[in-house]
DNA sequence: GGGAGCAGCCGTACGGCGTACGGCCGGGTT
DNA sequence: AACCCGGCCGTACGCCGTACGGCTGCTCCC
C-alpha cells in the first residue's frame, strides 16, 4: 500500500559507480567483466542501433556472458545509461582556445553538437536526475572557464552556458530526428514529404493556413527538404551569441 | 531476412486520424467509443501520472472497455500520442496581440511554456515524425503571422520561430525534470542536493573543478536550489529576443 | 592441508508492455 | 429470412527489466 519510493537507488551506490570507487579485485586472473567493458559495449550498441536496441540481454550477449551477470557490476539499466553519459562527456576535447569569449563559446557549441552527432542516443536518454559524474564536472568546469571573465555575475555565466547548450541540444535533436526518420522509413526527408503531401492537400481545404503554407514551402525549397537542421543550428547559434553580446556590452559600458 | 519496414504505418491512415476523416456511423445508438473520447482520457492520464502510466490497458480500463477495443479507433500507441499532441496544440489561445513583434513573440513563448507546464508529457513524447495535424498547422500559422512582417526572409522567419520554441522547450524540460525528481524522490531539489553533497565531496578531491564549484554554488544560493528553471527561461528568452533584434535592426538599416 | 567464506556468474521466473489474431454479437441491408 | 459487417474483446506471443537463489572455484586462515 505504502507507495514505496521505488527506483530511488541510494546515492552512495550510484555515485560510487560514476566515480569508479571500487578497489580492483585481488583475484589472480581478474574477473571477466568490468564496469568499463560493459559501458564500452553498451555505448557501441547505442551508437550503432539506438537506445531501443540497448537491452540488458543484448549487452550480456555482446560480452559473451549471461544477462544477469551484468547486474554484478551495474545496479540497473538507468545507472548504466548514467555511466554511459558521463563516459561520453569524457571523450570531448578541452583545448585552450585562442580568441575572445565569442569564439570560445562558439567552439564549445560545435563540440557539443559533434558529441550529439556521434552519440545520438544521448538526446533521448531521459535523466530526470543529473548525472554528477567526474567527466560532467570536468566538462562543466572547462566550459565555464571559457566565459567566467566576460563581466557577468556567476549566476549569469551559468545561465549563458545553459542557454547555449540548450540550443545545441534542440538543434541536435531536430537533426537526429531527420536521420531516424530516414532510417526508419527508408526514405529521405524529401521523399517522405512528397509521399505525404498529396494526402495533406486532400485534408487541407485550399487557402487554410496561408502563411504556414508559404513559409513552410519557402523553407522546404531552400533546404531541399522540409527542414534544414544545419541552418537552424547556425542561425540560432548566431542569434544566441548576438543576444549574449548585448548584455556583455551593456556591462562593459556600465563598468 | 528482409528488413521489413516496420511501424511505417501508412500515411493515409495516420493523417486521416489526425484530421478526423471518418463519417459518423449511421448506427442508431452510436458506438460506445470514439477517437475523441479515447484521446481525452489518454490526455487526462498522461497529465496526471505521466507518459509511463499511459498504457493501452489503462486507457481501456478508464473507458470501461477491453484493451483491444481501443485499437478499433486508433492503429497503435504512437498514433494515439500523435493525436494527443495535436489536440493539446488546439487548446492554445491565439489572440490578436497588440504591440510590436517582440511583445508578440514573447507572448508566444510564454503561451508555449504554459502548454508544456499543463502537459509535461509532451516534452517526453518522442515523435521522430512530425505530427502534421490540423491544430499544429493552425498553431504554426498563427505563430508565423506574428513575425512575418519583421523584415526577414521567409526562411529566416521560420528559423526565428524554431529558435524561440526550441528555447522554450529546453527550459520547460529542465523545469519538468525538477518536478519529476521531487515527485519521484519525495524530496525537494534542495534536499536532494543536500543528501548528495557529502558523497560528492568524498569523491571530489579538494580543489578539483574550482570554477564549477564556485559558479555552481553561486547559482544554488541564488535560487535556493541547484538550478533555477524560471530564471533560465527568462534570462535565455531575453537573450534570444535581443539576438533577434540585432538582425531585425540590421535589415531595417539596410533597407 | 583442509575448511570456510565469498565474489563472480547466471538460469529461471515474474509481472508488465504493445499488439496480432480470430471470434462473437447484434443491427442494417437486401 | 439471410447475410454482412462494424464494433468489441479474450487470448496469447514475444519482448522488456530485474528479483532471487544456487553453483563454482579462488583465497584466506588456521
Amino acid at each position: 500500500m505504502a507507495s514505496e519510493r521505488k527506483a530511488t537507488a541510494d546515492p552512495a551506490r550510484s555515485l560510487a559507480l560514476l566515480w569508479r570507487t571500487r578497489e580492483p579485485t585481488s583475484r589472480s586472473a581478474g574477473p571477466a567483466l568490468s564496469v568499463d567493458r560493459i559501458v564500452r559495449v553498451a555505448i557501441d550498441i547505442a551508437d550503432a542501433e539506438g537506445l531501443d536496441a540497448l537491452t540488458m540481454r543484448r549487452v550480456g550477449e555482446a560480452l559473451g556472458v549471461g544477462t544477469m551477470s551484468v547486474y554484478t557490476y551495474v545496479p540497473g539499466k538507468a545507472e548504466l545509461v548514467a555511466v554511459m553519459i558521463d563516459t561520453a562527456y569524457g571523450e570531448m576535447p578541452r583545448p585552450a582556445v585562442e580568441g575572445d569569449w565569442r569564439i570560445r563559446l562558439e567552439r564549445i557549441a560545435r563540440d557539443n553538437l559533434a558529441l550529439y552527432q556521434r552519440h545520438p542516443w544521448m538526446l533521448r536518454a531521459e535523466t530526470t536526475r543529473p548525472v554528477l559524474g567526474p567527466q560532467l564536472m570536468a566538462k562543466y568546469d572547462y566550459e565555464l572557464a571559457a566565459i567566467v571573465d566576460i563581466g557577468l555575475t556567476d549566476v549569469e555565466v551559468d545561465a549563458v552556458l545553459t542557454l547555449v547548450l540548450g540550443h545545441v541540444k534542440s538543434a541536435a535533436r531536430a537533426a537526429s530526428e531527420v536521420v531516424d526518420l530516414e532510417r526508419e522509413t527508408g526514405m529521405t526527408d524529401g521523399q517522405w514529404w512528397q509521399s505525404h503531401a498529396p494526402w495533406l492537400e486532400t485534408f487541407m481545404t485550399a487557402g487554410a493556413y496561408p502563411i504556414a503554407s508559404r513559409v513552410g514551402s519557402a523553407a522546404g525549397q531552400q533546404h531541399g527538404a522540409a527542414y534544414g537542421p544545419e541552418y537552424a543550428f547556425e542561425f540560432g547559434l548566431q542569434r544566441v551569441l548576438d543576444g549574449i553580446s548585448v548584455v556583455v556590452a551593456e556591462r562593459a559600458a556600465n563598468r
